[in-house]
DNA sequence: ATGGGTGTTGGCAGCGCTGCCAATGCGTGC
DNA sequence: GCACGCATTGGCAGCGCTGCCAACACCCAT
């Protein structure tokens, strides 16, 4: 079957097939306006006979508003953006709008890229996640009439809409909470924290607790790359080969901290006895562990969600912090 | 700020400030047609200077032919859907195409709406997984004059393009190992296989495999629900509860057989000595655990660009069986 | 009978771009 | 000197729909 020049259906088909004119179809189809009943069904009927489906590009260039979304995630390879997009997608889907998404791999070059291009169907809004972005992107997305939300960040100025939580107050929640429990001699594993920038605040806020009370990180090991399971279990390797006396450590986020306890139950090292883990996120494979991992939770679903409500909502910009959930688990 | 009436630049704005027709202004920002070095030059420096985004929404509607591809899956909670996501947006995006994306929730009905509204946008390419679908999809889907590609499954009729692997053959190939290694009372923990229409193979594969042996499953555990570790953990509680002397279990994939092997690890039970576990789809998690888990390694993210790959390139239709790698593991 | 609602319907401009065609200027070959 | 080809450019119809306005039929109150 060739791919060319398909004989597609127009409004203008229904209409003579249904023997109305195209106003009234189009006042069927987006169930507005005033129609009889009895008219309504003669063209739903043609409609399903003839099978045809609307062209949106048309009815959004003739009314001058699209029902598009876009959303641009860092990757998609942690479970924390799928998340977020199911949050979102789902409370699009019963806006009536549509998802189109970009995975910028925590580039903020590719980020603008995304946005820019995102910007030519005209979104209603823009989801985008943190609060630091590169130069030239909010002034585009400023320019564009479109809502703009930025997600999971509330530590800065956002520029429209801000959903998610604090992560420098969660760092520091986990920090007071190895310290509460006695540990001192504490470590950090984590991954690149020039690009992920929320993992950077996460250790600076917990790096500025820790000095509070006096104490401060022993040692550090940071992955090259993004954070995985891999990477947090040689990296805590490497850590405790360079400084073996640790009794506690934080890791960057649940992946990281996984591979940490993988590694640890691998080499017999008693948890939380000899070594305390902390991780950040509450991934249900973190919190089903055989030794619940402590961590945070956060409310990404709906974080996704409420973004979603709030970037069609005709509401003015506004900081939403929806919180997190310390766990205490197992582990620490 | 308000929202309303935004004064966007259009392509003749573009033109009258550069001193040229529009047909100029888009033969330079599309780079097609011959255009004079010093115009173009010109032309580019009015578009930056006054942030000129084109809008797409009228060009393709003038082209007839967007540059959209729809892409549907059943969930985002198991990774395995991003997986394939970033494969496709990927590959899409290296193309200049934008994924629109929808999630099912393993319904039916659902998948079929989410792919009438994506047709709305005439899209290049649809892409959905799995062969099974409601009456009304491919109707649609083949009306519409888009590609269409159905990925993860290659056990059937596809529509158009088909990328996957054969969960039968995988499933065959689970039964023979653990056959191999000596297991004989073997248990299965599942999840609902009516709407996993891939689980609900890879379980008639198994059994298959196993009564060419002179075998069949011993007990069975079916989770009402999408799976999940906690899901794969109860399930294999409670299969134990009622058949304790099984000597391995096979599970519907990799997170439900993380919860059945964070469950053994709970209760001491030893693996594999006291009882096997298998799993499907090779995850990160699977393979690192300090056992590595007995697996099938799934190809997601190359089926996800390759898919992508085949919808937009003018090729006919076909089926592609990307395989998939037994890993050994430990658990078994 | 008249005027003015009310509900229903159709006509048509125009959304911002692209594709096609015509117009122009200029160099070449005979 | 003339016809022709080529590179470059501009004009404009039209993609399929929506929004606006006018038209019409009917009904009710006056």
């Amino acid at each position: 079957m060739t791919r060319k020049d398909f004989p597609s259906l127009r409004l203008s088909d229904i209409a003579a097939a249904a023997g109305v004119g195209e106003s009234t179809v189009s006042r069927v189809l987006r169930n507005s306006g005033s129609v009889s009943e009895e008219t309504r069904a003669r063209v739903r009927q043609v409609v399903a006979a003839l099978g045809y489906v609307p062209n949106r590009i048309a009815g959004t260039l003739a009314a001058a508003g699209s029902r598009v979304v876009g959303i641009v995630v860092p990757s998609l390879t942690n479970i924390v953006f799928p998340d977020l997009l199911r949050g979102a997608a789902g409370q699009l889907d019963l806006m009536g709008y549509q998802a189109v998404i970009g995975v910028s791999d925590y580039d903020g070059a590719r980020e603008a890229e995304l946005v820019a291009s995102m910007l030519a169907w005209r979104p209603a809004a823009v989801m985008i996640t943190g609060l630091e972005h590169e130069r030239a992107t909010p002034d585009r997305l400023r320019s564009s009439g479109a809502r703009v939300v930025e997600m999971l960040d509330v530590d800065g100025e956002g520029l429209d809409i801000v959903v998610g939580y604090s992560n420098r107050a969660a760092a520091e929640a986990s920090a007071r909470h190895l310290i509460g429990r006695g540990y001192r001699r504490i470590g950090y594993v984590g991954h690149e924290i020039s690009r992920d920038t929320r993992a950077g605040k996460r250790l600076a806020g917990f790096e500025a607790e820790l000095a509070r009370h006096g104490l401060a990180l022993v040692a550090r090991e940071l992955h090259a790359g993004p954070s995985s399971i891999g990477a947090g279990r040689d990296g805590l390797e490497r850590l405790l080969a360079r400084a073996p006396a640790l009794d506690a450590v934080y890791f960057s986020n649940d992946d990281m901290a996984i591979g940490g306890y993988f590694h640890c139950v691998a080499r017999g090292i008693a948890i939380p006895e000899r070594l305390a883990l902390f991780g950040f996120n509450g991934l249900d494979v973190a919190r089903l562990a055989p030794q619940p991992l402590a961590t945070i939770l956060t409310p990404r679903v709906e974080i996704g969600r409420e973004a979603a409500r709030l970037a069609l909502a005709d509401e003015p910009a506004a900081t939403v912090d929806l919180g997190f959930i310390l766990i205490e688990g197992a582990t620490a």
